[in-house]
DNA sequence: CCTGACTCTTAAACTAGTTTAAGGGTATTT
DNA sequence: AAATACCCTTAAACTAGTTTAAGAGTCAGG
């Protein structure tokens, strides 16, 4: 498939990498060749819980969440995903066995997806995708890690206030039972706490 | 300086590479003329919080605790660090940016450490060196991944009971003060949970 | 050998967060 | 247009986890 400026799915991946080590042309078209173009509707899953996750996606637009189910049912958010993010199941997608979470869509979404073996020759013939991606999953490992400290260190109200710094958006854009699931606390509590930060903001 | 083999340290990170993709000879005195040994004795730091984080470590032998510390004067585990685990800020290590943690020998310990510069040099002129570091960090997103959700769906108790099923040797290694810290709750509470866990295991 | 600094435990009083239940609002489907 | 499903809030009763306090055990240093 030849480049052309329509097509922008791909642009948009393309600039994405414009952050890191920017791509040669020959890295490019490698891209264009390698990713997929898919539309996702909303309440659409890309990973259910017991298949082996066989795709890295770059969300060009929309929102997706991952999130692992309780037994009793409930779930649990473990990433939102938005426009110029990544997202997959790392576990599953390298060691290709079943997944515990699933990957699915809150808004009608645009994304690129590569599969594991497409992945695996890109890292074997361009430094440049080894090198991008470590910058990727590090910068996740970044965030992560802030995560955890605000779980293990902080109050449901501080975590809150911390979320709507780093997702000024987020809570226009998708119900407040998803951000409860994300912060680790019930509907009802997110409720309260948003009750008293209007009293004192 | 020469390999031989009775630069234990040196060779026991070749072993541990030999888990991914393994190194040339070439790749393998670039190792040892980029990596430096280090002693660190029991409450030693190798990064103080305020200072930028030049090394990249790892532990031969021994266990390090990577935490913060509150405005109260509390303190948060967020990584313990044993054999074979690599530990840095990651947040201050690329960015050169202040750290926000403090990195602390619990144990005496041996390990090797490579700077910033260094590294960036082994990443340019080594694809290898690249696409190891991506998977050692992949390897620590899926572990803080799992620890998230731990946090955001699991009592104390079961954090406490999967938290000895990855770290077995811990509880006897470490005072329990520092499990409490690394779970996110107080000592006290962890001394009832174990109490409890005696009677119904 | 003694001292002081940590560590672990227990227990009572407290607080942060959950559960259960109910009611009203707003989309989405039929 | 009605019906259903979902979402948000409130409140009362409950439970998980914290705080404060005190006592006993252990270890390193003078």
């Amino acid at each position: 498939m030849a480049l052309n400026s329509e097509n922008t799915l791909l642009t948009a991946l393309i600039n994405h990498f414009k952050n890191y080590f920017p791509l040669t042309g020959k890295e490019k078209e490698e891209l264009s060749s390698h990713f997929r173009e898919r539309k996702i509707k909303r309440r659409g899953f890309i990973l259910q819980q017991g298949d082996v996750c066989k795709h890295f996606s770059f969300v060009v637009s929309g929102c997706l969440k991952m999130y692992a189910v309780d037994q009793t049912g409930k779930e649990h958010n473990l990433q939102f995903a938005m426009e110029n993010d990544w997202i997959t199941d790392l576990a599953s997608f390298y060691s290709e066995k079943p997944s515990m979470v699933y990957i699915e869509a809150i808004e009608p979404s645009s994304i690129l997806q590569i599969e594991h073996a497409d992945l695996l020759y890109l890292y074997t013939n361009y430094h440049k995708f080894d090198r991008n991606f470590r910058i990727i999953v590090e910068q996740r490992c970044i965030e992560l890690q802030n995560r955890v400290l605000q779980n293990i260190s902080a109050s449901a109200e501080e975590r809150y206030r911390y979320f709507l710094q780093q997702y000024p958006t987020l809570p226009n854009r998708l119900p407040h039972t998803q951000i409860a699931s994300y912060l680790g606390i019930t509907p009802e509590f997110l409720s309260k706490i948003r009750k008293d930060l209007i009293n004192k903001p």
